[in-house]
DNA sequence: AACCCGTGGTT
DNA sequence: TAACCAAGGGT
């Protein structure tokens, strides 16, 4: 059994977490969405604005989703949000005490449905994220991920499982993944099992599991406009989309081939808008990476004479560009604001 | 089962 | 620096 010399090491190293302070439920169910393919150090300022200002269920139950989706900007896959907000509409009563009742909820999936099970409630529950999918694969010494290395894996840390402490074991592995069985690196002399681990025992532990290998991802050329009338500029609310869902942006869309950003720009406003945008200002371009594409922006500025046809289907607002702080923003919308003010 | 879903960090 | 990783889930 690998979890006494575990548990020991976590007493003498675990991490100081925000979300291991005044433990409940709400609080493991909420730092476990954050968490989810999101780095610790990425999470911890979000999850403290979140608990400054959602405190509770019931606080959360009566928040507005504008308001909760801003302290969630910039944080990434913003659907999390989104099922945050549904999930609490669906708890009636007390927090779920099951599995079952667990992963019926949205966004809660087998992960987090066990972590929060040995977490919040201590019971026999082994959740496996990446760390302890890695650590399993590297103490069996196996590198292929299969389907059937993955159940061997899930045998053994289930088996491994403490009776007394069933949620530090969860954490140990996950603060052991983190700081020395790493994907990247190993600090194997440091690691409390490293005498049944078989990736020790080898050459080279960081080999195990094999890496996925990744294909590529396309990159799309898109113009964008600051569209400024009347000392305002006009952002819109991208709703029930996939994509970005909740976030407000200046309008604007894809580059077609044969097509100059100039012109794409113009038959863009004119699509999204209705506006007749005679002669938009080039302002610089925009790289930036989303999950699973890429993009270069070429950002306009507009200044239409007048805004009497104005028709969007979206959402929409004219707005003081010193107001745009109150509005959740994509990542790559920050950038261009980053660029409008370098203007002034 | 493969793809979609953000952003920042690491090698 | 391109590729890959990070407390995964939904479809």
């Amino acid at each position: 059994m690998i979890n006494q010399k575990l548990l020991e090491w976590f007493d003498q190293n675990k991490r100081n977490l925000p979300w291991r302070h005044g433990r409940n439920p709400y609080r493991v169910w909420i730092s476990e969405i954050m968490l989810q393919q999101t780095q610790v150090k990425t999470v911890i300022p979000y999850f403290n604005k979140w608990m400054e200002k959602y405190p509770n269920l019931e606080s959360l139950k009566n928040a507005k989703y504008d308001d909760i989706i801003k302290i969630w900007e910039g944080l990434g896959y913003y659907s999390r949000c989104k099922n945050i907000y549904s999930a609490v509409q669906k708890i009636t009563t007390s927090f779920p005490k099951t599995y079952e009742e667990l992963v019926s909820l949205p966004g809660i999936g087998d992960y987090t449905a066990k972590t929060i099970l040995a977490i919040a409630y201590n019971n026999q529950a082994v959740g496996i994220d990446t760390n302890l999918e890695r650590i399993g694969y590297r103490q069996l010494g196996l590198k292929a991920k299969s389907k059937r290395n993955q159940q061997r894996v899930i045998n053994f840390l289930e088996k491994n499982q403490s009776k007394d402490r069933p949620g530090d074991y969860n954490e140990a592995l996950m603060d052991l993944g983190s700081s020395l069985c790493k994907a990247y690196t190993t600090f194997c002399k440091q690691c409390p099992i490293k005498s049944s681990c078989k990736a020790f025992k080898s050459s080279s532990p960081t080999k195990y599991p094999t890496p996925k290998i990744s294909k590529k991802l396309p990159t799309y050329d898109i113009a964008v406009s600051v569209i400024k009338f009347d000392n305002r500029v006009l952002i819109s609310k991208r709703e029930n989309t996939k994509f970005l869902s909740g976030l407000w942006e200046f309008p604007g869309g894809k580059i077609e081939k044969n097509e100059s950003a100039e012109i794409a720009i113009i038959r863009e406003l004119k699509e999204e808008t209705n506006l007749n945008i005679k002669t938009p200002t080039y302002l610089g371009s925009i790289k930036h990476q989303y999950s699973h594409f890429g993009v270069n922006i070429a950002l306009f500025i507009s200044y239409p004479k007048s805004i009497s046809n104005l028709s969007i289907k979206q959402d929409y607002k004219w707005i003081q560009i010193d107001d745009i702080d109150k509005y959740a923003l994509p990542k790559a919308n920050h950038k261009m604001l980053d660029i409008l003010r370098k203007l002034d």
